[in-house]
DNA sequence: CGCAGCATCCCCATTCCTTGGTATGGCACG
DNA sequence: CGTGCCATACCAAGGAATGGGGATGCTGCG
């Protein structure tokens, strides 16, 4: 009963009070699911500092053993296919998503020796914060529940969204406030635009852009329009969909 | 019964042959689902390749000429809000999302009087490839059919996976890609600091920096440093986290 | 009404960025 | 052992950004 199913799991994830919990729960989504295994990670994007992530999951102990062992984190086939999918899939169906290397499958024939035979694995991205995936996996003698795919993408998204919730925290408001003008001129100067374009564009002075930005910068008590571009991305005041997209929606 | 429901019509998303049919089918899903309205936009990130999104909707068209008149589609909040959640989220909650401006509750106002009243969006992003959104919409004299935000949730996704699939073909084109200096440049410039002063940081010639950075926008068909940095958060190469080490620290 | 906040415009001096070049050494791969 | 890629370094010119002034008019609010 798919619906009863997915209305317990899903409230139960959502509620997760804590990481422990979190884990309780989606082994719980899994086996009622179907599933022998799961595995959930999620990271903060971060290049410099050690990686503040989470990683929960209820693999074998050798499997983990392996993972961390070889570090095979970093060819791991699974992960680099939730770059190349907006939803779920299945293992089998790697080959489709990107091109497999020798390793890649000698990754995963380890990993069905070791009792993860088929996996359907859930990615999910918020660009400039963080990444993560949710892997449901059966063992050997068994096969995907393909009844329960659907269900797995539901509940997959809210594990991660309940792991990024207990990470980063609730959102917190931003420090400061943009006023329109302000936040129109900081979008044109993250589409790449100058003040002059900018004021022919937006039919003002370049004088006015220049103050606009100005303001924009004294009142995030930046000193460049490089750091004040990310910054009003971090804080949404901009989104990427508005950067990227708009010259060919303008030109037609 | 909603079981019936989600697999007829994910299956109908999912085998779209084309953008026209594509429209179709959800538009169809929308009306089944309990909404009135929908729309879909698709973005590549690689504007130099094909020069290639989508755009799907049923909007009315006193909105659309709107939308395209003010060029609202950079001050989007529902747009803006895509890139700070996970999950879908309902356009009443958007204030818990990000921070909103006067012109803002605006623009949600001038849509609820042509009969946008409220809606719920799914938002997807493949680091350094596409971003999307798909959201489902009811008019002034009714509500979100609560019921259906997760069969929304699922056949939001499932279209934007088929705009993708319509789109971008199975070939992914290769990405840009940065070396590991160029990066480290970018990442002190989405920081604020002037080549001058990087070169100090890395311990290198300024010129080797202005070197670095002038590839790094080669290679992107960029021309300004703001975009520079912008995109290199969109693709992943540098996070919030690098940049503003105290953000997500602050509340816990 | 007064006042704060916003949007608009202007000037100037200094610093920084962008773009076009050139050039050397190291390293990997076929 | 050449070829490509990377990191390094330099030069020159023109355009752009930054930080310091100052100024006007409008709107909303107590």
């Amino acid at each position: 009963m798919p619906l009863h199913l997915t209305e317990e799991l899903s409230h139960d994830i959502t509620q997760a009070f804590d990481l422990s919990n979190l884990h309780s729960v989606v082994q719980r989504a899994s086996r009622r699911m179907g599933f022998d295994h799961f595995a959930l990670n999620f990271d903060l994007h971060q290049h410099h500092a050690s990686p503040d992530g989470v990683l929960l999951h209820d693999y074998p102990d050798t499997w983990a053993q392996v993972y961390v062992a070889f570090d095979l984190a970093g060819q791991d086939p699974v992960r680099r296919a939730c770059d190349k999918s907006l939803t779920g899939f299945a293992w089998r169906d790697l080959p489709h998503l990107i091109p497999m290397t020798k390793g890649d499958r000698q990754m995963l024939a380890i990993g069905r020796e070791l009792g993860l035979a088929d996996g359907y694995t859930i990615g999910r991205h918020l660009p400039g914060e963080s990444s993560g995936s949710c892997s449901f996996v059966v063992r050997a003698e068994r096969s995907l529940p393909q009844g329960m795919l659907m269900v797995a993408e539901l509940l997959g998204a809210l594990a991660l969204a309940a792991a990024r919730r207990l990470t980063v925290g609730p959102a917190t408001p931003p420090p400061v406030r943009f006023t329109d003008r302000q936040r129109e001129c900081v979008l044109w100067a993250a589409r790449g635009k100058t003040a002059y374009e900018t004021s022919i564009i937006l039919g003002i002075s370049e004088e006015t852009v220049i103050q606009h930005l100005k303001m924009a910068r004294e009142r995030s008590a930046l000193h460049s329009r490089s750091e004040l571009t990310s910054f009003a991305l971090l804080c949404g005041f901009i989104g990427y969909q508005d950067i990227f997209p708009w010259w060919w929606r303008a030109e037609r």
